[in-house]
DNA sequence: GATGAATGAGCATTCATTCAT
DNA sequence: AATGAATGAATGCTCATTCAT
């Protein structure tokens, strides 16, 4: 019989590697990096253990590989509002996705926050946080459009409000007054000073 | 010589108990629990692997201990700034007491914040951190003093502004400006609206 | 187009028969049996992992096959110089061989070398080598042609400094001065004593 | 009670230390390097598997402290004859021993021969060789007591005869007549010309 | 003939914990 | 109170081999 084709093949790989990265992201999240054993991964991914290393080449460059498909997230959802000519509005804009995201996709934001906390987590992707701090620097620009420090200290601030945000919600659950938050924060982050006398 | 009195046992007990407490604190802090073993915090302690367990049940209980002595600093810390009369004042302090212990205790901080999140270390802190998040609803009145809604609103938006810093602070390290920020935030929180225009 | 001949199938079967003992032999000789994997293999020979099933039933037949034409080869070389006449000659003729065979097939000398003490890595191996000894023993008359005693005894020295010159340059590798030891044994072993004067 | 003695603590670990690298020689000799599992080590130890990383860093570290043994046992027995004036005495004393090692300590020399070939232990002793070649250069000087470049081919000639005569003597066994080829290479390699005719 | 995804047994290594002294 | 040798379960990872296509 003829071999499958390569597309063939590349649907297969595809469906596996997110079966795993699936399976990983929530066995991380819930019970740590350190504590998920590659085993496990692979019994919740419906796989066997060797699989796993047909598509990663370690239990670090899994975790890598979530870290990097959460930045894409980050950057397609910034680079999706660069166009948008005023600063209040571009920072509007962000903080509304960043809400929704919480809202929406709760577990998701709830495992990627959880996990860059665990220790053994960070160990592992100090590299990627220092490139993730650099990132955060050039955001700042095109977030808030100021000058250089300004901007950064702003952009700190309110990357900062989210994360802290995210993580209340994630503590007190649903009873977490999101949308008046929601709607403080861009009264005092997204209107001119004339609008808050 | 004569036999040591009681008293002299007990001395050397509590010696040897701060010198692993203090080793496990800072190892926990940099390396993570997972990450820490046993060996290295008697090598740090300067003792030997077995009397660690004359000492403590077991790795993890001396995480709780460690833990269980930052809870109460934290609370400490805010309790003492109740009787603060002037609102403004009060949230300044606290605002000004939490900068502070990020930066001169990061270990702590590290713990508390990791650990409040590390899922499924064990159920004991677990339950240490659901009590001191509900806290903060309460401290909300006391710290800000206003009417019910506009108070839980603002002191959630701080709660959460500590929180996202101290976070950052444990991703980014060093290079994450904690001063500028404090200054920003205490302009912004912590004065009249006359003063803002 | 018309279905293949039966021939020409025959040549594709013998063609990747011959890529994959090729690339065997190189990768066995260079990293060793154990750390040379199938994947390298076929990676090698340019063709699929399950493709060498189709050859070969398992990784030792792999190497049963290499190293049953290594020991024909030797076999060969040694039976083609029987009928030289001059025992002098011959011994040289014999002693030259060995050198080319080492320096000009590396590998081969290697893996026969190598698999004739692997201790348990199969049972046919060491009937092979245990065989191909064992007529060493004959090849002293049949080379010094001398005495039975005193053939025995400069044969043995012969086969012994041979083997162990094989050893070490398996061991030393490139550094090892092949040729110089060459002449020098050329000069000892196979010139009448008149020379050695 | 007390804690032991560090002497005693000494005594322990060097009688385990033993046991490990003498269970260890055994099997790399008799089952190869790579199929020998830290497990088996651990078992013919009479041990545990844990304990073994107790003395040594890896499996790696067992072999190289094998070959560290051998090398010093080899490097005591040159020392030893470096003081004999006359250069044809110095060879045939070395000679001798070595002979006297084959036919004493018949194990002991097979399993170093043995491992040395093994395909893994030759990649895991790159280093090593590199530095072994090194020394027997030195030692060609000592030895053969000649110029540099006839002291090498001599003395490698010799050290080539040593392993191939081990080697034979470990495949053909008792029937191998060690005694006899002795007397001969002491004949050939450490009498004047003079005597040859 | 040919492909490469999938399996699972096997292995080196780590480490909390125990225990004889 | 103190030591560190000893244990053994757990884990990340490799690789020969199978199999559906």
């Amino acid at each position: 019989m003829a071999p499958r084709r390569p597309e063939q093949f590349e649907a297969i790989r595809e469906k596996s590697r997110e079966k795993i990265l699936a399976a990983a992201l929530e066995l991380f999240g819930n019970k740590g990096y350190d504590a998920t054993s590659i085993e496990s991964i692979a019994k919740k991914a419906g796989i066997s253990k060797g699989l796993i290393y047909n598509y990663f080449e370690s239990k670090k460059s899994i975790l890598l590989a979530i870290f990097g498909d959460a930045m894409k997230m980050g950057e397609d959802m910034i680079a999706g509002q660069i166009n948008v000519k005023n600063p209040l509005l571009r920072k509007k804009a962000i903080i509304e996705m960043t809400f929704d995201m919480i809202s929406e996709r709760p577990e998701y934001m709830k495992l990627l926050t959880v996990m860059a906390l665990q220790p053994g987590v960070m160990a592992e992707t100090k590299e990627f946080t220092k490139n993730a701090y650099k990132k955060s620097e050039e955001w700042g620009q095109i977030i808030t459009g100021k000058g250089k420090k300004e901007a950064l200290i702003e952009s700190l601030m309110i990357g900062a409000l989210m994360d802290g945000i995210t993580l209340n919600f994630i503590m007190y659950g649903e009873r977490y007054p999101l949308k008046e938050l929601k709607k403080e924060i861009i009264k005092v982050y997204c209107t001119t000073k004339r609008n808050k006398n």
